[in-house]
DNA sequence: GACTGTGGCCGTGGGT
DNA sequence: ACCCACGGCCAC
């Protein structure tokens, strides 16, 4: 029997004489595309209340709707329920949707106690039962099949991970991007309006095919006589290119859901699937777009969604993204003439394709990079590269439980019911121990965290949903949480407890070796380790998760405060002065002491902290500042600044990194907070402030230094309240604009009386003398650096030149 | 229909 | 003039 070594990349299944097969479609060791034809037969568990339930179920056997179902086996498994044995029994069916059906219907016997795993889609229960992890090797056994396919089909009678567990590399990758004809003011319409250019860049492919002609030199423009033509070489650039990959920009909802349409309207065959299929759409919330055997990347997902909170970015767009990531960009060209210079200046093309083709090269470099980050993920999670790209935090740590339940004999938790949900959503969770700071400029700071807070709590105190226990338990060892009233077992390791030491354990690996040399991909693992592990805390306490656990993410808050709490005392107790913390942070005033008493610090706290537990020293900070509150005396929290030793600044929380400030404002913030804790410098602050206020004053300022951007976050008619945004957002509706919820609005303030919603404009339609120059001092300027003067003693009058005046009545 | 958690600051509108 | 809900966005 012929054996074969290969990495899967897409999973499907198929029904084939009535029996489920799965189709796994990746790429031998030497490159060649194959498909892997495997029988599995779908099931879930049921807990039977009796045991003579065994036989009913093994009978049971019908139809519905006109479909038949029927059970083809019950077997007897020994199972823990949250940590609780059980005798389980193991319900197979004839096919993947008699599961559903079978479930509602046992449901509601009286000899069944619940019914579990019912909901796990057919081929990721393949998937974990085989422990195959997509893109890491397989090896199978059998023989080439006579399938309709567009490649070889393996009929396997044997299926196995590899024992080296290599990964996939050198996938190839093909980008594709699309312009389309869309007249100014008018929304999105596949039915109507054409694609006028696709651009597509791969390893050994970087063109744009696009119907209308025009002279040009570019080598990379391909002319096609019509639409349909185009549509044609797209399917001929695919089959010929063979991508592992196809990636896009926000494609899922746009470029190919798109391409799939127009093919349809002009009956051209997009038959690119490795079964012959074309592209399908899976809708949801937002559509997913798939063709059956290549991974289809959607970059705007995965930074969106699973690198989020390590991207950070003011917006989502290919640009912004791109500059962030690459550190490159900028096109020129106006999108939105497109269509007008298709119909009347052809020969003005050019640099729309340049722009089109240039969007699919930022895209491939995108996918490229990002590729370690998603392909650690899939070979965490074990899931599909299609399917990691798109999950959320919760489904991640949910799926990553589901293949790891095996090991402990769990059987997951039935997801809540709507009930649950209702109630679960009731109770809210005390969170974290914010420290409230003293307003005050600060010389020799030292910072601390503890590292990873929440999950070495998880791992160390084995806080899990199956060693929750009574407060007034008599086991011996349970660890009690006084604060919850609540207890856990230590006499076993609790299933979740477990599961998060592992991946600490694998991270702080990981990263020792990284010490000694770097490597990307291990790079990549650290991170999705890291946002894994942080994941577990937020998933106990979320009401859908099914191993959700009120006691458990409410401890782990409360040993979070203890901990914190307990740190700062000791702190106090060897001389520092505690100038704030927030949940895991400390930050010390050294009190004349050394930096090398600081760093010791943190080992008279570790000696004393269990398991993984650690706290860090994290860095020495020349100088700090710390701001009082807008309306009560005493310090604002989650507002600070620091200075760092090679001379950089940290800023958390001021109008200076958050979004929706002028940019002005954020500069003068930032420009005040370096001059005071670099040299206490107020004098030459105010100065400069007085400098700015003058060139507001004289309409100085570029109307783009006003523009102040805020996320509308629901539809326009739900808003109880209008603010700017909101007006602005339904004025660019009027004039036909396409405005949804997740869309940046900019605006800028203009002078005239009455609310300042009546008075935001456009910025490209305002002009520099319009804009308010007593609202952007005011507004502004004004409360972003008050608080900081004011910790000199300067108040608001000497901020807006004032003082002077103030000082002579004085006298 | 999907959604990881809480703590916290502050501007604006909407009401008195 | 004042209070407070709404809304956005940030820290962790």
């Amino acid at each position: 029997m012929p054996t074969f070594h290969f990495y899967p990349i897409d999973i499907t299944y198929r029904i084939v004489s009535g029996k489920p097969v799965i189709y796994l479609y990746g790429r031998t060791k030497d490159g060649q595309r194959i498909a892997v034809a495997d029988r599995f037969d779908p099931y879930f568990w049921a807990i039977p209340q009796k045991k003579s339930v065994k036989e009913r179920l093994e009978n049971l056997s019908g139809e519905k709707d006109g479909e038949s179902y029927s059970v083809t086996s019950v077997e007897e498994k020994k199972k823990r329920l949250l940590g609780k044995e059980v005798e389980a029994l193991k319900v197979t069916v004839s096919q993947p949707k008699d599961v559903p059906l079978v479930r509602e219907l046992i449901r509601e016997w009286d000899d069944i106690q619940s019914v579990h795993e019912a909901d796990i889609l057919f081929t990721r229960r393949y998937l974990i039962d085989k422990k195959i992890i997509p893109m890491t090797l397989v090896v199978v056994e059998g023989e080439e099949g006579r399938e309709e396919s567009r490649i070889p089909v393996i009929a396997a009678t044997a299926i196995r991970p590899a024992e080296d567990e290599e990964t996939m590399k050198g996938l190839g990758i093909l980008a594709v991007d699309i312009e389309t004809y869309y007249p100014k003011g008018k929304g999105i319409d596949m039915d109507n309006n054409p694609i006028l250019m696709l651009a597509v860049h791969g390893e050994t492919i970087s063109r744009v095919i696009t119907w209308k002609r025009f002279a040009t030199k570019r080598r990379s423009i391909e002319f096609v006589q019509d639409e349909a033509a185009l549509l044609h070489r797209f399917r001929e650039i695919v089959l010929e290119e063979q991508p592992d990959i196809i990636t896009g920009y926000f494609s899922d909802g746009f470029d190919l859901p798109y391409i799939k349409r127009r093919a349809e309207k002009l009956k051209v065959n997009l038959d690119i699937g490795a079964d012959f299929s074309g592209i399908s759409l899976k809708k949801g919330m937002d559509t997913e777009s798939k063709i059956t055997g290549i991974a289809h990347f959607d970059v705007i997902k995965f930074v969106r969604g699973g690198l989020r909170t390590s991207i950070a970015t003011d917006s989502y767009s290919l640009n912004a993204v791109a500059s962030k990531l690459l550190g490159e960009t900028k096109h020129e060209v106006e999108l939105d003439d497109l269509a007008e210079v298709w119909d009347k200046r052809p020969e003005k093309l050019e640099p729309y394709c340049d722009y089109n083709l240039q969007d699919a090269l930022l895209t491939y470099q995108l996918a490229e990079k990002l590729l370690p980050n998603l392909t650690e993920l899939v070979k965490l999670i074990g899931l599909p590269l299609q399917d990691c790209n798109r999950m959320s935090f919760s489904q991640l740590v949910e799926s990553f439980l589901l293949r790891k339940e095996g090991e402990f004999d769990e059987i997951a938790p039935e997801k809540p019911t709507e009930h649950e949900l209702a109630k679960r959503r009731k109770v809210r969770l005390q969170g974290a121990f914010v420290h409230e700071p003293t307003p005050g400029l600060y010389h020799d700071l030292a910072v601390y965290d503890f590292r990873s807070l929440y999950p070495s709590i998880i791992a160390s105190h084995n806080i899990s949903p199956d060693t929750v226990r009574e407060a007034d338990t008599l086991e011996e060892g349970a660890f009690v949480v006084r604060e919850e009233k609540v207890a856990y077992s230590t006499a076993k390791k609790g299933f979740i407890a477990a599961v998060v030491e592992e991946v600490i354990t694998r991270r702080m690996r990981v990263k020792d070796i990284l010490k000694k040399k770097k490597d990307p991909f291990l790079e990549a693992r650290a991170m999705m380790l890291k946002i894994l592990a942080n994941s577990f805390y937020g998933y106990l306490g979320f009401p859908s998760a099914r191993w959700y656990s009120f006691a458990c993410a409410a401890s782990v808050t409360a040993l979070g405060r203890r901990y914190i709490t307990e740190t700062i005392e000791k702190a106090e107790k060897a001389g520092f002065k505690v100038l704030y913390s927030d949940t895991d942070s400390i930050f010390l005033s050294l009190q004349g002491k050394s930096k090398a008493a600081a760093k010791k610090f943190v080992d008279d706290i570790n000696e004393h902290l269990p398991g993984l537990m650690e706290l860090e020293y994290e860095g020495f900070y020349p100088s700090g500042i710390f701001v009082s509150a807008k309306d009560n005396k005493g310090g604002a929290k989650k507002r600070y600044a620091l200075l760092r030793e090679d001379g950089s600044l940290v800023i958390k929380g001021f109008e200076a990194v958050r979004r929706n400030t002028s940019v002005i404002a954020k500069e003068v913030q930032e420009h005040v907070l370096k001059a005071i804790l670099e040299k206490a410098d107020d004098k030459k602050a105010l100065n400069y402030l007085h400098g700015v206020i003058k060139g507001i004053r004289e309409k100085k300022l570029a109307v783009e230094k006003m523009v102040i951007r805020t996320r509308l976050t629901k539809p326009i008619s739900s808003y109880d309240a209008i603010g700017p945004h909101v007006a602005i957002a339904k004025q660019m509706k009027g004039k036909g604009i396409d405005i949804a919820p997740g869309a940046i609005i900019r605006y800028v303030v203009t002078t005239g009386g009455g609310r300042i919603r009546d008075r935001a404009k456009l910025p490209e339609a305002t002009k520099q003398s319009e804009y308010d120059a007593d609202y952007y001092i005011n507004n502004q300027i004004i409360p972003a650096v008050e608080k900081i003067f004011e910790v000199f003693g300067h108040t608001k009058e000497e901020l807006l030149g004032k003082g002077a005046q103030m000082r002579l009545l004085e006298f």
